[in-house]
DNA sequence: GTGCTTGCAAATCGTTTGCAATAGC
DNA sequence: GCTATTGCAAACGATTTGCAAGCAC
């Protein structure tokens, strides 16, 4: 079976066409793509696809732990397979999105003091200027 | 001078009456609140105030670093006059936003590995449900 | 055939823009 | 007077909603 059909049904959701494609665009393109993005990349080919599904199949994945919400943008949300406590890194020159992984030698538990508070959902962002832009800018 | 005048001027933002009451509410109301929450509170004493000058104002404030821009709620920014690193909690059941702060015997530095790129912002964002609300369902 | 899923069109709502009126040096 | 600031109304754009048609077991 195919791997983004397997995903679905672990996380509980039934596997129709439209959804099996959004999670198989989402595993395989880590760009931390935008609802829209997803629509302009698989209308394509499959013309009857419309934004509306891909709104509500993108929401059902994060309610159901497929895939999770990312806010770092303001202007709209954009969508990650990888659920897993990882940072991300948005460049305000280029707009790509980066995930950033924890350093090897580091502890999991970041410094904030929790106060009680029952945390279910952690989100990292880091904006600036990535890599390849300030090498760009040398040139 | 009133502190928020002497904040502006300190932040390089010429200090007009709008601006002034923005700024002011910003600084005693650490709710984080959003644009329209600020143009609903100040409008009744400010009649003329239009929610666009609350926008603007509060871009202004953000680009010259007197206030910072929290994009922890999808459905519209907040706004904090604290722009020291701290991170923030949002409770998915009253909506309120809580800062969190460091732990004393923490580090400074997360453990993300930032892999060459210049970061100029980092936000730390948690969702979950808050002390308040969890006793408050315990009842 | 009953309930879940999809897709169209319209509505919603936070935010931005164009532009004319106003205020402050 | 000239420039920065404000405020109205309209535009914009991402997302949501209402609802009818289609699909799956």
């Amino acid at each position: 079976m195919e791997k983004a059909a397997t995903y679905l049904i672990n996380h509980r959701i039934r596997p129709s066409v439209q959804r099996m494609a959004i999670m198989k665009y989402l595993l395989e393109h880590k760009t931390h793509p935008s609802a829209d993005e997803i629509y302009l990349a698989l209308s394509p080919s499959m013309v009857s696809l419309s934004k509306t599904t891909v709104y509500t199949t993108l929401k059902l994945l994060t309610d159901h732990g497929a895939a999770q919400m990312i806010t770092i943008d303001e202007h709209n949300a954009c969508f990650d397979a990888d659920t897993s406590t990882h940072a991300h890194f948005l460049c305000k020159s280029c707009g790509n999105i980066y995930d950033l992984f924890s350093q090897k030698d580091s502890k999991e538990v970041l410094p904030f003091d929790l106060e009680g508070h029952d945390v279910t959902e952690m989100h990292y962002y880091y904006k600036g200027f990535c890599k390849n832009c300030i090498s760009r800018k040398d040139e």
